[in-house]
DNA sequence: CTACTATATGCATCAAAGTGCATATAATCA
DNA sequence: TGATTATATGCACTTTGATGCATATAGTAG
């Protein structure tokens, strides 16, 4: 239920073709969600069988002919409802914890490999996402960032804080089995 | 291919019926992981065919008969090599992101309220985890703690330190709102 | 006496998500 | 000429997740 309402709503900004959407997976939007180009094209389907969303078949010369879809009045009107009701809050399950919960003295170090790759990973993607603000989020620029963009900038903010509490908690982890299970 | 290796460390941890798997679910666990005990039971069907746990029936008097579930000597090697493998990262998907992607000036107060019922939420669940780790975990009950309680108390942490990063961002994105789309 | 709660386990069905496989055009690179 | 990349779409199969239904014992609350 769930991939259909990222769909509808990035449809509703402007239409798009499929391998468009997939594309927008990789960029901006990928900061929170992303799905296979096989799921895109199925929940697609799906969406015009309902008759939520419409498409152009568009024939091309120079590439593959393509399908731009864009919202149905009746996809409009599904989407405004699921945005009038609550979400419900939603459980984050975390594998890494779920590894960790397997420490003991003997995989002492094993563990530690583990946490130290994942704040290698967590930085490089965390110096990645300040590159990105720095360049195209400076003050000056924020000033006349279009509209429809301030929530893409939300979407970047999200996952810088996420990463700085992440890595906090990390090394706060690492000491914590340092201290506990050396011999 | 996640409940199963949940399930695995757990009863690697100590031996436990369906049930108490569920009830831990409840509990302490559920920090960073959850399912319904109708998913525990198919998984620990498929687990018992593979012979990756087995499980003793024992009969009570008081209440209904019951089966321990144990690891077996492959369900330990199947659990080691995970362990042993690195996690590939984790998207976590944001439907609250996907949600405010579609603000704009005519549905404004929807957007904040819906910022408002979660910093409400979140400020809740803090609250809950705060008065926990004061009981639980001071500095002094924190020294005596048993080993294998330690990561139980750093996924605790987690969900503090996580929660603290989202109400940051949330109180961010709702100032955002508002300079962005008031008319 | 009836309802409800806690303990305890499971099947069946359907919706959603993930993965592998398949195809087609056109351009570029070696 | 053959390999790879970019564009573009899709089916089939499998796994996972969610929900409803079903059953059984025993204690407690009203």
């Amino acid at each position: 239920m769930s991939l259909k309402f990222v769909l509808l709503t990035l449809l509703d900004r402007e239409p798009r073709t499929g391998y468009d959407l997939v594309r927008t997976f990789d960029t901006a939007v990928g900061y929170f969600w992303n799905a296979s180009h096989q799921q895109v094209y199925r929940e697609l389907g799906a969406l015009a069988d309902a008759r939520l969303v419409k498409f152009k078949q568009i024939e091309q010369e120079d590439k593959p002919d393509k399908k731009v879809y864009s919202l149905s009045s009746s996809g409009q009107k599904a989407l405004r409802l699921w945005l009038e009701n609550p979400l419900k809050a939603q459980k984050n399950k975390d594998l890494l914890l779920v590894k960790l919960l397997n420490a003991n003295s003997t995989n002492l170090s094993l563990m530690r490999e583990e946490l130290q790759r994942n704040i290698h990973d967590s930085e490089i993607l965390q110096a990645t996402y300040l590159e990105i603000e720095q360049r195209f989020y400076s003050a000056r620029q924020l000033r006349s960032l279009p509209d429809n963009q301030v929530m893409i900038y939300a979407a970047l903010r999200k996952g810088i804080l996420s990463i700085e509490a992440h890595l906090a908690w990390l090394k706060e982890v690492d000491k914590l089995l340092g201290k506990t299970f050396k011999k």
